[in-house]
DNA sequence: TTTTAAGCGAGACGGTACGTCCGGTCTTTTA
DNA sequence: TAAAAGACCGGACGTACCGTCTCGCTTAAAA
């Protein structure tokens, strides 16, 4: 009753780890480019139409692995406002430092976004990439959105700060200083980023 | 006199001119991927040798290329920070808008960022692609910098003011909607944008 | 006594029917290559397991059409060695043609033999399939073979001629004719064939 | 002077024979299935591109070997039609023979005639192949044509035999023994066959 | 009536090869 | 020398198709 019952042989859910496994062990020690369906598949021990089964594309795969590395931000609120965003920046910026190693070598102080912009690249390609790609990073935010929000009800801010366009300064500033500046995102950047958008912002 | 001596045949200018143009139109209407160097060096009926000649690789090409489209950025200072800032972000806003549209059917509203990002993973590849490209950044933003320099020690804005960390706020901004959020960068959100960028600032 | 006993599902009468059926006309408006076993079961209305219960391989299922193609020459003798031959040559190459345009618009006068080579290739990649071949010809054949034999019997025929190379000169030519040289296989040539065949055989 | 003077680098004489060696290895110890074109560029030590530039596709590299394994017979008539007939035909059924054995293990006695029957079925799959094919057995035959010509202009052999019937049903015997009933073509099997052709024909 | 053996539908899976694409380099002839 | 032309190397991509396997379900004979 209700169920659908079960049609055809059932999706191998090993395979699936087995592949998201190798592919992110590949995608970490090779990058973008260099890394490569075929050995993919080879490494998981997985047929590669297995693997295209799941994902019709390179970049489906690579977004997949992708989300897996950035899924896990649990945020805890502390009720203090600039703490909060700092604690939450720092996640983001410690989560995009895992995919800016990806296929540098780990010597290499080498600030490169390669990863992230390689994703945003996808994103572009195909309509389907992007969607998951901002469902992803839509995810990773409400959280911080929401808070702004209860801040600004508490009184905490000002009553015209708009959450969203905050927060776009914050994580923005972040992506632009990875992507095309270059330059770090260290706790003391966070630090002065906050204090910066802070300023006007609380009552 | 001192000059070397002219060996050979000399290059010819005009290959690099019609390298450009078609390298510029291919892009435009194919986008990052499906642009193909052979392509390039068809369209513009030179041989590919010549082209290799310039640009060591696909990614240096690119970035030439964008670097011509994103050039031409002439600001004035009315004085007025606000309307200032306002004006110079409409500028990149609209620069990115042009890039946007490269290899989408005109008539998809979507909201690509395909060669932003492009151009940024290729930063991400060759590290002299990257100076170049942090250098044409660099040049855009010189001049925003210096205004807000100015405006602090005018007093127009507070002292302690950090003009790098509020430029990054508000380019952030729009490359991380651009990039990520894929929203709209319209003249509504950049008055905004500035608008809350300001509150705290001015003094 | 020695009988099994029925165990289990019988299997089903109609999927072998509905299967060959399904096979002989993607077969007939494919070609071999073109045609996919996938397809032959989609078309059937069953399951691939079901098909490939029956028939090991491809290459069997495909011999087993063709034989249905074949199996229906009823001959008779009318007494006159000529004329039997004539008729029953035309028979063979009918049957040749019918398997001559499988795959091949029909508008398009092209002699292919692709299916004849297909089956012969078949034959030779197992040698279950093979024997089944051979199978089929010698039952076609057989008649043939008979008939000469009477003839030589009878003194219609010199008491030296040998009936099987005799009969190989007259369906090798056909073959040959389709396979190599790829010129038609009309009525006027048979009657050549035959002819320079019994002009030293006949008494 | 009229030569129209070569255009970009020229395509490499040794790629070919590499490439027609590496694939004839290959097609006599794997046969024309398990043959494959990856294979072949590898053993060659030469990229497939090179190779698919050349042929392209599998079918044409492959009756291109063939082409070179039966090009080389040099016939010479002795005058006397039997015994031409009898070299000739052996000569023929010895190059079958080499390609009889393509893919077999060497103790098999297995009578395969699998690449001749793949050959045939690769000419009826392209035209131009098909057209290679015929060209190819049309070089071999010419000769032999010409000999039965002159032997009935010599009056060896009746008026009215018909050079072509007569080719036709001599070669078509040998093929129709190799393809069909998979009997062998050894000498004594020859001789019947020369003899049943010759009885009505010879004056 | 319950068990057991097998067939069936559906579809995932392993494996292999194909032919294509494209980036970048090399080898010619000609200017 | 540079330029034009085009062959070359290398490597990956995504597709196609074969034949096997794994489910859940159905059919019939056997216990």
């Amino acid at each position: 009753m209700g169920s659908a019952g079960q049609r055809g042989r059932p999706r191998s859910g090993e395979a699936d780890v087995r592949l998201l496994d190798a592919a992110l062990a590949l995608l970490l020690d090779r990058g973008y480019d260099r890394f490569s369906v075929d050995e993919v598949a080879a490494k998981a021990g997985v047929a590669k139409t297995t693997l295209y089964r799941r994902w019709p594309t390179k970049d489906h795969l690579i977004v997949a692995v992708v989300a897996r590395l950035q899924d896990s931000v649990p945020v805890e609120y502390s009720g203090d406002v600039r703490s909060d965003l700092t604690r939450y920046l720092g996640e983001i910026a410690a989560g995009l430092d895992r995919m800016r190693r990806a296929g540098r070598p780990a010597t290499s102080g080498e600030t490169s976004a390669g990863l992230v912009a390689e994703v945003a690249a996808a994103a572009a390609r195909h309509a389907d990439v992007g969607a998951a790609v901002q469902a992803m990073f839509h995810r990773r935010n409400a959280l911080v959105l929401a808070l702004l929000g209860q801040a600004r009800e508490r009184g905490e801010l000002h009553a015209d700060v708009e959450p969203e366009v905050v927060f776009d300064q914050l994580a923005g500033a972040l992506y632009y200083r990875l992507l095309i500046t270059g330059r770090p995102l260290d706790a003391a950047y966070i630090d002065r980023l906050v204090g910066s958008a802070l300023r006007g912002a609380s009552a």
